[in-house]
DNA sequence: TAATTAAGCAACTAATCGGTTGCAAATATA
DNA sequence: TATATTTGCAACCGATTAGTTGCTTAATTA
């Protein structure tokens, strides 16, 4: 079973569910809450990201919050590096292309 | 059919493909010779990616070049943006806890 | 203690995915 | 012109996915 962060965020609604408790930590019901599609879906949306590893859970009696972990969303970040900074080089020759032509225009 | 740079990366194989003409437009059957899978996989991959307008095509005689389209690789980096605002801030947090710290000491 | 609530697990289903093989169209080369 | 090369398209296949319903377990609460 292919499990990354990848694969994780493909899916919209699992998306949307790291964007609502990326600030504060929620329950399965009431992230459910927040979607049209039953609780069990949402609990299975929460397995890969806590398989994943993007998501850890803390019990508090018979309710488990779930809060988002943010360094593993750093792996994106890193993935995305190289490629940031080629369209920075990219954005610094465009610069350098429009510094020419202002000082063409002297 | 869902078609979005989220599902597009979510593929191994095709986040090697982005790798791989990141820097050079390459041909299907170029990029073919990096991979175990039969060029129809790859080609089919190249579909993928040009749907969700990751890449782009330039043909060339019989041949076709596909070039990296990176303003899309900007989606990915512009969804990470507010993620990246609370993990610098929580590092900022934590610096201060280790300001408070070396304070104390003195 | 009995009823309610929160959550996980298992089985099933329709749709999608990644891969294959086979074929057709267009360009290049002998 | 005949042949080889590059590519895309369609049909098919097994595995995975996202969702459902039904059930059990554990912690509250009346």
């Amino acid at each position: 079973m292919r499990r990354d962060v990848f694969q994780a965020i493909a899916d919209p609604t699992r998306r949307a569910i790291i964007v609502l408790i990326a600030l504060q930590a929620m329950t399965p019901n009431a992230i459910a809450d927040h979607f049209d599609s039953t609780r069990q879906a949402v609990s299975k949306h929460l397995r890969v990201l806590t398989e994943c590893e993007l998501v850890t859970q803390t019990q508090k009696g018979r309710e488990i919050y779930y809060q988002l972990e943010l360094n593993k969303m750093k792996e994106i970040d890193q993935w995305l590096g190289p490629f940031r900074k080629i369209w920075e080089s990219r954005f610094n020759q465009l610069d350098q292309v429009l510094l020419k032509m202002k000082t063409k225009k002297k």
